[in-house]
DNA sequence: GCTGTCCAAAGGCATTTCCTATAGATCGAA
DNA sequence: TTCGATCTATAGGAAATGCCTTTGGACAGC
């Protein structure tokens, strides 16, 4: 089969007008390029240079090698190139998993960060769900994520990033006193997120653990995708909901008006981890796990403070 | 270095997703698609596919080599149609020596004749002298070549096609009687071609050697490059001129007007030989050499039967 | 005719390539 | 959970390839 030795060999050939000037521009012996020019003109079943006295004249066949040799050559430097610019963040995509409510923690600025140091990439943060995410890691389809806890694989580098706490969330003070306790929940008319996840979702099973050991179901009246929708309904003043410090406080001054929040008794929590495969991580991924840990845990650090 | 081996196996693993399928499809065992891969990403520096479970996931990186990978074996690919097309005479160009009055022997014809027969083909016939073709073909810058003897090369193949016979011609039919001899030419206004070739080309060396026997040299009136401007100046009264009866017949009625010839006594032939070095012909020239054998010798025989 | 230059051929060493066999890991099904 | 099928990684050996040095032959220029 055709190599790009050879092509090389016929290319320096072709430049230098003989066996030895290409030999010496290549580094190798008269022998060496002789022998691959001529292995050449075996695979291709052609006569390359036409040998005569002491200097060889390329044929018609060699003219039209030359532009196609010169083509493969540089596709493969261009190949050595593109690889070598994705290795540099230069280019290429980065791939990150997130839990579904993500945005409200990370926002737009993990995203800022990581096209300022690497103006050239492009970004993916993929993600329903925990455990689709999880899942996703399993099968090698993402490098690295960040989701809620449990993590139950070994193979899996767990990091743990920042503790959430659930809180209720309702637009009549009046049920914002002290203590909601599970019995509450179970009384009260709820709006939940994540209605096609609520089978695996941690945080609905947690609440239904609680709630059934009052001996009622969870039962909201209500059920949604998105975190924000359920809040808007909330403040509509149509049901109550719960959901975690860290989104509220990540919503900032966009959490609808006439919303108050207050916490669960016994407390809830959520811990949220960076995880990847164990084994060596991509510089990309590298890159990004660095990013969203120290993010998660400043904002670990933040919320704690505003509690203490 | 980079090998195309390498990234056909990566194309392949890439596109069938395992290396075991990969090695079916290449017809390889599994273990060598494996190295190749392996070496690849060592040479790229870079990880290519995540071993994951028992199936491989292709990095962004594999994703950035991917198109380079394939523009590389497409260029090889083409390389090899490219030079198969020229080995079949679909394409490429034909370099074909001829002696430089050849144009009133092959005219246009040949030219048509390889054109009917390899639609694709360039022709290029090169040559202003005879002695500057076969210099030509010593250095092996032409492969093959028409041009007048002697050939003096015992490396050459020499294969004469065609006598001709130098005749005299006049404006002025009282100057045509029925012998002109070396004493008629050495008196003789003469306007002859090939100025810049006098010291080598055959027909003056012959002239000057037939007239130089007289006791007078050849000293010609007028000098001209081109016979067909020798003969212009010829059908204006100028001056008496000497040329190959093939050069009248193949000017045909392109004659200028007036002109008669008359031969020489001595006569003088020149032979016309089509010439190669020894060993293969490319199939590009073997079509011309052979059409021009066919043409010149057909030539040849008509000339002959008119002189009988 | 002599000399320097170039290609071709031969022999030998080192590396690469490819194979078989096997071990280790994982996934899906029983 | 276990078993079997499937896939990758590794090891070791055989074959092929690549490259070198040496040498011979042809040619060009002095």
């Amino acid at each position: 089969m055709l190599s790009l030795h050879q092509l090389r060999c016929f290319l320096a050939t072709l430049e230098h007008g003989s066996f030895t000037a290409a030999a010496g521009a290549l580094g190798y012996a008269q022998p060496s390029i002789s022998e691959q020019v001529r292995l050449l003109e075996q695979q291709l079943d052609t006569t390359l240079f036409r040998r005569v006295g002491r200097g060889l004249v390329p044929t018609e066949a060699a003219r039209a090698l030359q532009p196609h040799a010169s083509a493969a050559l540089a596709a493969v430097d261009e190949a050595g190139r593109a690889v070598a610019s994705v290795r540099e963040l230069l280019t290429g995509t980065v791939r990150f998993g997130v839990f579904r409510t993500a945005r409200f923690y990370l926002a737009a600025d993990l995203v800022a960060d990581v096209l300022q140091r690497h103006p050239g990439v492009r970004i993916e943060l993929v993600g329903q769900n925990s455990a689709e995410v999880l899942e996703h890691l399993r099968k090698g389809r993402l490098e690295a994520a960040v989701i809620a806890l449990p993590v139950e694989d070994e193979n899996m580098v767990v990091t743990p990033v920042l503790r959430d706490e659930l809180v209720y969330v309702s637009a009549d003070p009046t049920r914002l006193h002290a203590r909601i306790t599970p019995a509450d929940l179970a009384a009260a008319q709820l709006v939940l997120p994540d209605a096609s996840w609520r089978e695996t979702d941690t945080t609905r099973r947690q609440l239904a653990q609680a709630v059934q050991r009052t001996g009622h179901p969870l039962r909201p009246r209500i059920e949604v995708e998105d975190t924000e929708t359920a809040l808007d309904i909330a403040a509509r003043g149509l049901a109550d909901t719960v959901t975690w410090r860290g989104v509220l406080h990540g919503l900032g001054d966009r959490l609808p008006a006439g919303l108050g929040w207050a916490p669960l008794r016994p407390a809830m929590y959520e811990t949220f981890a960076v995880v990847h495969r164990e084994g060596e991580l991509s510089p990309a991924s590298r890159v990004v796990v660095d990013l969203v840990t120290a993010r998660m845990r400043g904002l670990d650090r933040a919320m704690r403070a505003r509690t203490g």
